[in-house]
DNA sequence: ATTTTATATTAGAATATTCTAATATTCTAA
DNA sequence: TTAGAATATTAGAATATTCTAATATAAAAT
């Protein structure tokens, strides 16, 4: 992974690196919301939903159609944001290495055919 | 996703949003490195690949083995680094929506039976 | 024992993110 | 055409993150 690409990844992941926004996105996960909506079910200002909103918009991963005066927001990139909410939401148990264990390994890459 | 869980799963992706340590992450998902190997790799100094790794130890998303005075780090949580890794690199083109489209799938949940 | 090699920690300045308060925009309905 | 409803933007204070410089620790080699 290049410095260039590294930099344009992370900026992608910092959009979903706030627990707001993760909620907005589980909650647009769901269906298409608009603001209102969301003030029903976060804890906090229809101000600070829209800026997290503008992120999200700034970022690519949601979008939105007019209805009148509302906004209903929708995933973009459904199969991005969808796949990082199951990686999250699963469990992941902590593994530990033995010394011996890297030795090993240093034989044989991950990924390798000895996987 | 309620208040709490979202707070700890920012945390963790916050973890994932830095260039520097994804390229971590990125070059130990090919298999184990210590610090020395990175510094090669990076254009960091050594201080901030340690607090870098620091991070990443704080969030369970690595581990290491001592060898000598080098310490041998490794994934600890393979699955979920690999996992996003992969959903970074994977093409997500942006869909836009119509009106009409959404009109449609107020009646048609998003994972509902009509999907 | 001392030096060298490999890595970590700490303090603080520089920078970026987030939230609050005030205000603006845009559409609809009266 | 004015008022109300829905949403966005802006400025700035509060907070968090990141980097640099200096220093510490721990094991290995001399």
């Amino acid at each position: 992974m290049d410095t260039d690409v590294a930099h344009e990844r992370a900026e992608l992941v910092k959009a979903f690196a706030h627990p707001t926004r993760l909620r907005i996105l589980a909650e647009l996960a769901r269906g298409t919301r608009c603001v209102t909506d969301m003030e029903e079910l976060l804890p906090v200002t229809q101000v600070n939903i829209s800026q997290h909103l503008s992120v999200l918009r700034n970022a690519g991963l949601v979008g939105f159609v007019r209805d009148g005066a509302a906004r209903c927001y929708y995933l973009s990139r459904p199969e991005l944001v969808e796949g990082v909410l199951a990686l999250l939401s699963a469990d992941h148990p902590v593994v530990r290495k033995t010394r011996e264990q890297i030795d090993r390994e240093k034989n044989r890459p991950r990924g390798g055919p000895h996987r």
